[in-house]
DNA sequence: AGAACATCGTGAAGTCACTACACAATGTAT
DNA sequence: ATACATTGTGTAGTGACTTCACGATGTTCT
C-alpha cells in the first residue's frame, strides 16, 4: 500500500521534532530561558499564582527541583515569592511585571511565527496535519 | 480565518513535538539509550565504522564528549574501538554483533511503529503531513 | 488540649549530559 | 628539521535534575 509514504510522513515527524525543539530552545535561549522556566512563566500566566507543589506537578519534575527554577526565575526578575494567605507553609509563586511581559510577548510571537510559517498552508492541509499529528499523540502503548 | 487553524496546527506541532520526544526517550531507556547513544548507532549502522571526531560532527557535540559516549557504549557492549588502519592518532568505532543487532531492532520498529500509527492512514492526508511539517523545517535539512 | 501524621519548601549531596582547556601522540607542510 | 594541525583523552567545571533528611506548619484523632 502507501507503506513509503507511511515510513515517509513517521520519519518526518522525528525530523519534526529535533528541528522544532531546537528552535524553541534558541529561541528561549535568547532570553535567558529553558524549556522548564518557560513551562513555569507559562503554568502562571495562565493559571494565575501558584504554589511550588502545584508547579512541579504541572512540569512533572520534583518540588526540590521547582525550588532551583523559582530561585533562578525570581533572581532574573520573571516571578516573585509571596506569603500563601491561608497556608504558612507554602509560598506563592507570582509572575512579575517582567514576566508578564515576557509570556505576553511569548504569545505574540507563537501567533506571529505561526502565520509566517503556516500562514499561506491551505486550511485542509492544515487540519490533515492536525489528524495526522492526532494519531501520534493519540494511541500508544509503550511496551 | 484560516488563522484559527494556523494557530491549532502551529500549536499541535508542539504538541507533537512534546509527545514524541517523551516517547522516544522511553523506547531508548528501555534499551539502556539515550537520544545521543541512540545517534552514534545509528550513525555506525549505516556509514560504516567511523573516526571519533566524524562522529562529534555528526552529533553536532565535542569531540571530549564522544568519548564518553564511546566509552559508555562499549562498556554497554554495542561498540568496540579499534585501530584506524593509516592513521595512528585516530581510533574506528565499530559496531558489535550486539550493536548491530540493536540497530536492525530499532529500524524493524520504526517500520512497526509507522504501520500501527499511520497505518490506516489515507495517503494523501500523510503528503499533506509532511508538506506541513517541511514548512517548519524550512528550507535546510542535514544528512 | 496533645500526640501522630501528612505536607510545603529547602539544604546537602550526588548523578548525568555536556563543555572548555590543556596535553601527548601522531600526521602534514615548508 | 622546524612549525603547525589534528586525534583522542585527562582534568575540571556547569547545569539540569534527583534522592534524602529536616524544620516548620497544617490536619486528624483520641
Amino acid at each position: 500500500m502507501s507503506d513509503d509514504t507511511t515510513l515517509a510522513a513517521f520519519d518526518k515527524a522525528f525530523e519534526l521534532v529535533t528541528h522544532v525543539a531546537e528552535l524553541m530552545q534558541e529561541a528561549l535561549a535568547q532570553r535567558g530561558l529553558t524549556t522548564p522556566k518557560a513551562q513555569v512563566i507559562f503554568a502562571l500566566h495562565h493559571e494565575g499564582p501558584q504554589v511550588q507543589r502545584k508547579l512541579s506537578e504541572a512540569l512533572r519534575c520534583t518540588p526540590r527541583h521547582v525550588t532551583a527554577l523559582i530561585d533562578n526565575l525570581s533572581e532574573a526578575g520573571f516571578v516573585a515569592r509571596g506569603p500563601h494567605p491561608t497556608d504558612r507553609r507554602a509560598t506563592l509563586v507570582t509572575l512579575t511585571q517582567q514576566g508578564v511581559e515576557a509570556a505576553e510577548r511569548m504569545v505574540r510571537e507563537r501567533e506571529k511565527s505561526a502565520e509566517e510559517l503556516l500562514g499561506e498552508v491551505p486550511e485542509d492541509q492544515l487540519k490533515a496535519f492536525i489528524a495526522v499529528a492526532d494519531r501520534f499523540i493519540g494511541g500508544q502503548s509503550d511496551e
